[in-house]
RNA sequence: GGGCGUUUAGCUCAGACUGGUAGAGCAGCUGGCUUACAACCAGCAGGUCAGAGGUUCGAGUCCUCUAGCGCCCA
């Protein structure tokens, strides 16, 4: 805290401090992190990395903001805040967007073309995609998104969060590509990772495999088509039997293979073990047992198809079926030859031919096909019955997943489920329900983290494959790179030992063509942000800043980014990734509605902090406790500029009152501190530093600014007009106008550094009118005489009362609170009269207990300048006798028996 | 279907853990230009605390059930 003489601007406004300030801000590098702490000095923060190819919303200036209270409060308490913002570059979304942007498509075969030069832009929509390789398009993707970062850099200034712009990552860098290749390889020596040709969730539309974390349920219109399975007749029968089967997904009759019930179905129970065939391609398939067959649904017997949903592929695995494909990677029935391999039938002719109808179709199309063939063959009975029921998405995806067998990369998890709960439990959640995601996820856990994508802006997965002597590949003969060569593109670098022209050829090699899931990489940010072991030579400061202190997030991620994260550093560290995670709620629009693209009530940031000013949404923001979800309300941020307007012009009348001082080469030090009003004030004060500090320890910012707020209310309303008439005494070295003066400076100084945190520009703006270095880099204030001026009244607690006013002390907050109460009843008399605040009070009677009169006496001169009374009359009422506090005002020439009290 | 949370003034929310006369801001109404602030100030009025039952001298608060809303997991 540097201070110099006061200097207040002309006329003092809040419009354009944006700009000015967070312009100073990053020329003084007052956010930087300095390196200038042990461990325990420094805090550091886990920020979202935001997704740069959509835009930013509402909704992320409200969470970024909570977490930019916690950075600013925890620097102003000397940590050593390391704050750095990351972008979310990696992935389908900016994928889309470069495909859509530039005309261009990625192919993977490709080799890298080094100078590449974009073709003018196609002027026609149907014009031609050009193909370049997965380079070349990252270097496109890079080119593109950075404008959106640059975009998104300046909103976040003007929002004036503290980050420290020169640790900024992206999830696609070469930091980012390093370490989650490095990753990658230590988890494969170690047999985490590994690959496997299984069923896995497939969207059409993508072309891609997903994980667990990435579905969703959605419910869809469908029905029951019940279908008639005849039994195979065996030598010893006369006559077949028949089962009953509904199924939603008619079309996959063709893949079933084998039929289930629940093991304790009494009306299967005869046929399990006989065989029945399939309508229309006449495949014989057993009738089996199995838990999994729900006996309430339909029928309770069901047809099991490879593959119609996950359950199908449980029946699979534990009834070791035969697998019979019949659904590609588009969504489309593919051709079959019946008769061979797995597609046995009774009548091949038969078979192929209903079969040959279906060939090509989609999934839609095939169904009404199929329903067609089946009524006309009496295979299909009754009318199909309509119901609703939940089938898994891609949560970006439009149609439901299938599942297609494919060879893809897992990273082991399910061993690790008790692990992972006892990691849940180690972290401390704000609010601590949301553990509760948490748990549930963990436990909920059916499969392995698929990790690879058949996608192309990922990090590439940093493998390459032997190819025999007749050209194919053996995925068994893994080429692994050596941790030293990260990050590379093994579809544009030959492995060593190995040659470019060798590529593709017999006995060569082959690169891995698919890329890591996005959260594989974004589940490293503590890693990438603290630049783990080395991938830019500093392991120093990943010791540092890692575990982190604060992951801050929202609730939707929980399972995604939040999990990951557990799991790499549980995998990699044996430890927690960050101590805190606090998380935020959703924004809802003003009818607390949630808000989305699809219902079009997104609220876009800048037109908001343009209108309303950054310090107001962010004042709005602070109203959103952990967790709970807030409406985006104008009229909070309309109180929250009012707010910053208060601070704007209650500033200016101490720092005016400062400047005479000034001038008058009167300016007193903290022992001019002689008043009682004044020290009940600073007393009061010291309170509300003590539980805002204690609130914001525990990341309740919403309170602590509440508490904040509410002391500079009463400051305002009362304090400054009690106080009014000494510091405007024309000899401000006369000690009771001392006094106020210092107390007014003290607690000016206090309260900007409380409003820091919440309202950065205003309370800078204020500062520097007598201040030459930043609020934002001075001191949290403190409970001791030499911040507060006078002793740290401790807790509101009996201390206070104990020592009381009959024991003489002082600074006891009542006597600012008493007075108050008086001068509000005067207030109220004169506005029950309509006259003017200014109105002379003729003469005003106080009925109160001994104490609270002593309070008021100590006062007394500034209560009858502040209330314009011309006399005053005190009058001991014992403790029992009711009411305390009554007083009488009696107005210049109004009859004293119709004041009330 | 299982779980978490929520329901308090016209609106947005505090009142938690630890039961003791129902709180704030906004909006509304009525006044007031007052040497920081009319983009301001002062004052007033607004509530069967979702519903039912229970524990208790006493329940917004603790327990049980029901209903609405939101979310998570199947």
């Amino acid at each position: 805290m540097v201070k110099c003489t006061v200097n207040i601007p002309n006329s003092p406004s809040l419009d354009g401090l944006e700009n000015k300030w967070s312009c100073i801000w990053e020329q003084n590098g007052i956010y930087a992190f300095t390196f200038s702490k042990n461990r325990e000095g420094i805090y550091s923060i886990d920020t979202p990395p935001p997704t740069v190819s959509g835009t930013l919303h509402v909704g992320h200036v409200f969470s970024y903001t909570h977490t930019d209270f916690v950075a600013r409060y925890k620097r102003m308490c000397k940590m050593d805040v390391f704050y750095p913002m990351g972008w979310d570059d990696n992935g389908l979304p900016t994928e889309r967007r470069v495909q859509n942007h530039y005309g261009v498509l990625c192919d993977p075969n490709l080799y890298y073309v080094p100078d590449f030069k974009l073709p003018p832009s196609p002027t026609h929509k149907h014009e031609k995609h050009l193909s370049i390789s997965r380079q070349n398009f990252i270097e496109l993707c890079l080119k593109l998104t950075e404008e959106d970062e640059q975009a998104f850099e300046k909103l976040w200034k003007y929002l004036g969060l503290s980050v420290d712009w020169s640790n900024t990552y992206t999830t696609i860098g070469l930091d980012a590509c390093k370490i989650s290749q490095r990753s990658f390889l230590r988890l494969l020596k170690r047999g985490i990772v590994y690959q496997n040709e299984a069923p896995s969730l497939w969207d059409i539309d993508f072309q891609t495999a997903v994980s667990q974390a990435e579905l969703e349920d959605r419910e869809q219109s469908s029905a029951y088509y019940k279908l008639r399975f005849v039994c195979k007749k065996t030598a010893d029968e006369s006559s077949a039997g028949e089962i009953e089967i509904d199924t939603t997904r008619p079309e996959l009759l063709p893949a079933c293979v084998a039929v289930v019930a629940h093991p304790d179905d009494k009306r299967y129970q005869p046929l399990f073990g006989k065989k029945v065939l399939t309508p229309l391609f006449g495949s014989s398939v057993e009738v089996l047992p199995h838990e999994a067959a729900d006996p309430q649904k339909g029928t309770g017997a069901a047809m099991v198809c490879t593959f119609g949903d996950t359950t199908d592929i449980t029946w699979w695995k534990g009834l070791n079926l035969p697998l019979r494909t019949i659904i590609d990677r588009s969504g489309r029935l593919q051709p079959i030859k019946w008769g061979e391999g797995n597609f046995e039938c009774m009548d091949t002719q038969a078979s192929q031919e209903a079969y040959n109808a279906l060939v090509g179709l989609t999934i839609n199309q095939a169904r009404k096909v199929i329903v067609e063939l089946l009524s006309k063959t009496q295979s299909l009975l009754g009318e199909p019955r309509p119901i609703k029921h939940m089938v898994k998405f891609y949560e970006k995806g439009e149609h439901p997943l299938e599942i297609v067998t494919s060879r893809q990369w897992f990273i082991k998890i399910l061993d690790l489920k008790e692990d992972l709960l006892k990691r849940g439990e180690e972290l401390c959640w704000w609010p601590p329900s949301m553990a509760t995601r948490y748990r549930t996820w963990v436990e909920g856990l059916n499969s392995d983290w698929n990790i690879s994508r058949q996608r192309f802006f990922g990090v590439p997965i940093p493998l390459w494959y032997r190819l025999d002597e007749n050209g194919n590949t053996d995925h068994s003969n893994v080429i692994i790179p050596e941790e030293d060569e990260l990050p590379i593109d093994p579809s544009s670098q030959a492995p060593k030992g190995f040659t470019e022209e060798q590529r593709g050829k017999p006995n060569g090699f082959i690169g891995e063509l698919d890329v890591l899931d996005t959260w594989a990489t974004s589940s490293l940010t503590p890693q990438i942000a603290g630049k783990w072991s080395g991938a830019s030579g500093d392991e120093d400061l990943f010791s540092k800043v890692f575990p982190m202190d604060l992951r801050p997030q929202g609730q939707d991620i929980i399972r995604t980014w939040l999990f990951s994260t557990v799991v790499r550093s549980h995998l990699e560290h044996n430890s927690l990734p960050f101590k805190n995670a606090a998380i935020s709620g959703f924004v809802l629009d003003p009818d607390r509605k949630k808000m989305s693209k699809s219902k079009g009530n997104v609220i876009t940031p800048l037109p908001l902090l343009e209108q309303h000013g950054s310090d107001a949404v962010r004042y709005w923001a602070a109203m959103g406790r952990p967790g709970v979800d807030t409406a985006a309300d104008p009229g909070q941020m309309k109180v929250g500029r009012r707010l910053a307007t208060k601070i704007l012009n209650a500033s200016r009348f101490v720092l005016d009152r400062l400047a005479a001082a000034e001038t008058q080469n009167k300016s007193p030090g903290l022992d001019a501190i002689t008043q009682p009003l004044d020290k009940a004030m600073l007393s009061l004060l010291g309170q509300t530093i003590q539980s805002a500090t204690t609130l914001l320890d525990n990341y309740d910012y919403t309170r602590a600014l509440e508490q904040i707020e509410n002391f500079f209310w009463n400051f305002c309303d009362n304090y400054l007009e009690l106080v009014k008439t000494r510091v405007y005494n024309d000899d401000l070295s006369l000690p009771p106008a001392a006094s106020g003066l210092v107390a007014l400076e003290t607690a000016l100084s206090i309260i900007l550094r409380l409003f820091a945190p919440f309202m950065p520009f205003v309370t800078e703006e204020v500062w520097s009118w007598w201040h030459t270095d930043s609020v934002h880099t001075s001191p949290w204030p403190r409970l001791d005489k030499a911040d507060l001026g006078v002793e740290g009244s401790g807790s509101k607690g009996e201390g206070n009362t104990a020592r009381g006013m009959t024991s003489g002390v002082d600074n006891h907050p009542n006597i600012l609170l008493i007075t108050s109460e008086v001068l509000s009843k005067i207030r109220k008399a004169k506005t029950e009269q309509h006259v003017s605040m200014r109105a002379r009070v003729e003469s005003l009677i106080i009925y109160d207990s001994p104490e609270r009169l002593d309070s008021i006496t100590s006062a007394e001169a500034d209560l009858m300048n502040a209330g314009n009374v011309a006399h005053i009359q005190l009058i001991k009422l014992s403790p029992h006798e009711s009411p305390l506090c009554k007083v009488e005002v009696r107005l210049q020439e109004t009859p004293p028996k119709n004041v009330p009290s």
